[in-house]
DNA sequence: ACGACGCGCCAC
DNA sequence: AAACGTGGCGCGTCGT
């Protein structure tokens, strides 16, 4: 056995490395009397659980003080034994851990989760913000340094030097490192007394804010998320292998016409600002540094094409901007879509994004690696490249305009739960109270835009650079949109006030904490709208779990479900989708639009056989 | 050479 | 009075 000892918040800790069979005996001798509730970490080659050649190396348990580090390839008899030993786990992003541990030692989601606490979990419910944005932040060594020891270290500097030393780096270094070197063992061993430790405190931090319920539910989610990552989606290879080929074509050729204007480097805004200057064109914008803006909407003016990429025809296209546009489109999604999908599936061609269940400041859900909340939409050759399982087909489910429906039940305002209760097109509604009965449909955009800006918290100046529309008439509609929903305004006046202007968090319907930032309480309508948004998905997800639909379930896309079925069950499994998604919220009717694509995430976008 | 950071752009 | 929210990620730049 090897011993580390440290210093940890003023007191000792004990590292042992369990090196040689008989070793395992003090282990065990240690494990059956230690607490009931233990840390638990794994070392492993990397982020990219189900890659060909993934190791999980260590695995670690640790109490207050004491923890021992057990090197998987020699004791994994040892580690199972342990994690099915009826102990409780504190494990910090248990979302990481517990698919590990799933995947390369056979201990299942579906056994450990009921066991474990997740820091990070509780760490998001006491303070969701991250260090940057003023909060403690969620991440181990944050959290470390907060509630264990002002110089605890993650050691992630500490591994980085050691990395450095045989040659490796960041993304190499944790497959490389010899798994006797004192640094990785020495940080392996606390990571699992600081969860403990960091457990503690955030336990007690929770008491007083009687959230329990959103404990319990919060791993709840996280189960139910697991085991759509674990599930993972099938991509189309040749599908995926074709359309890299033809959109690099793409980049290629329009790269091509790039360089005879002088743009050797079609991502350096220099040179694109410089060669349009001398091709005669005027530049009218400026970044925050002073440069030549020329950013997506700046050259779509140039190649006379509105938002959506239709001319415009009120100039000639500039062909510079059109060619930096198209090239540079075409590489984004090769490179941030397409490929990524083909470096990260596993042996059976599946994606297994990374979903986090508790992100953002609200709560929202991401998903990365590769980030599918995020391919384009506006065509369906990308999203063609996800399909479903042999003789599956892809369904999905959208809420209605949630966010409005989500704001009309918090703010109760009389006319917006009236328009939305009355069934009509909700953004006409507006326009009609705004504008009168024959607006015109500029009008409908602007009444829209305001909608949106009242959710966001955007103001005229933003509305007009959205819109195109005066200000004076931006404004116009802003004031005549105020007096139609007086709520609205009412409700983000009540919360600001409610909150001390900032010094108090808002809390959700749920019971969900949201700090806000002093210099922009105005976020906090759209901060409790969002959250709330969230929390239906959320409890959609779980609630389709409990009605037997989990094993359909592929994605959440914040206000939307990604599922596959057999073909002939897609009408009985969108009715239960539906059932789980759709209610009463506080009185505004919650609901959703339920579709079965087809054989690719694509055939929801036009894609055809 | 590597990594932190800002910018821009994709989504909802 | 006015203030657009939440993410992931590839690129270039800059610092080590």
């Amino acid at each position: 056995m090897k011993h580390y000892r440290q210093q940890l918040g003023g007191s000792d800790v004990d590292i042992n490395v369990v090196e040689r069979d008989e070793d395992i005996d003090a282990f065990h001798d240690w494990l059956v009397t230690a607490p009931h509730l233990l840390g638990f970490d794994t070392e492993t080659t990397g982020l990219d659980i189900y890659s060909p050649g993934y190791e999980v190396r260590l695995a670690q348990f640790g109490d207050h003080r004491t923890a021992y580090v057990l090197r998987v390839e020699q004791h994994a008899e040892a580690v199972k034994w342990a994690l099915r030993s009826g102990h409780r786990f504190v494990v910090h992003n248990y979302a990481f851990d517990g698919l590990v541990v799933d995947r390369h030692l056979g201990v299942t989601v579906e056994e450990l989760a009921p066991n474990v606490v997740d820091t990070h979990i509780l760490a998001h419910l006491v303070d969701p913000r991250q260090q940057a944005e003023g909060g403690i932040g969620t991440g181990l060594k944050p959290l470390a340094q907060h509630y264990v020891d002002r110089n605890a270290s993650d050691g992630q500097k500490e591994l980085q030097a050691e990395f450095r030393a045989i040659g490796a780096n960041k993304a190499t270094g944790w497959a490389k490192i010899n798994i006797d070197n004192p640094v990785y063992e020495l940080y392996a061993g606390l990571d699992p007394i600081l969860a403990v430790r960091i457990h503690d405190e955030l336990a007690l931090a929770l008491k007083d804010y009687d959230i329990e319920h959103l404990v319990e539910f919060e791993h709840e989610l996280q189960r139910v998320l697991m085991l759509m990552q674990r599930r993972g989606i099938r991509i189309d290879v040749p599908w995926t292998s074709e359309l890299r080929a033809e959109l690099q074509g793409e980049a290629e050729h329009y790269r091509a016409i790039a360089a005879r204007y002088g743009v050797s480097n079609i991502n350096s805004t220099k040179q694109i600002s410089e060669a349009l200057l001398g091709m005669g064109e005027t530049l009218t914008e400026h970044t925050a540094s002073g440069a030549y803006k020329v950013d997506k909407s700046v050259l779509q003016g140039l190649a006379d094409l509105d938002a959506n990429w239709k001319p415009l025809e009120t100039r000639d296209s500039n062909p510079l901007a059109e060619a930096v546009l198209k090239a540079k489109r075409s590489e984004k999604w090769d490179t941030a879509y397409l490929g990524a999908f083909l470096d990260l599936r596993d042996a059976d061609d599946r994606l297994h994004p990374t979903i986090g269940g508790l992100q953002a400041r609200t709560g929202r859900m991401s998903i990365s690696h590769p980030p599918l909340q995020q391919l384009p939409s506006s065509e369906w050759r990308i999203r063609r490249s996800m399909i479903a399982d042999p003789g599956q087909v892809i369904i999905a489910a959208d809420y209605s305009q949630v966010e409005m429906r989500v704001l009309a039940a918090l703010c109760q305002d009389p006319n917006l739960v009236d328009a939305i209760k009355s069934g009509t097109d909700l953004h006409d509604y507006t326009a009609r109270m705004v504008f009168g009965e024959d607006f015109t449909s500029k009008q409908r955009k602007i009444a829209k835009s305001v909608g949106f800006g009242k959710v966001y918290g955007g103001g005229a100046a933003t509305i007009t650079r959205q819109t195109g529309a005066p200000l004076a008439q931006v404004k116009e509609a802003i004031a005549a949109y105020d007096a139609t929903f007086p709520g609205i305004k009412r409700l983000g006046h009540d919360l600001q006030r409610q909150t001390g202007y900032g010094s108090l968090p808002v809390i959700t319907p749920s019971g969900r904490r949201l700090p806000l930032d002093r210099d922009r309480t105005y976020a906090a309508t759209n901060y409790l709208v969002q959250s709330t948004a969230r929390d239906l998905l959320a409890q959609a997800l779980v609630d389709m779990d409990s009605a037997g639909l989990g094993e359909h379930l592929l994605l959440p896309v914040h206000d939307e479900i990604i599922a596959q079925c057999p073909e002939a069950d897609a009408d009985e499994v969108l009715r239960g989708i539906a059932e789980c998604m759709d209610g009463d919220f506080m009185g505004i009717p919650i609901v959703s639009d339920p579709e079965k694509y087809g054989r690719s995430w694509g055939h929801g976008y036009g894609a055809e056989d």
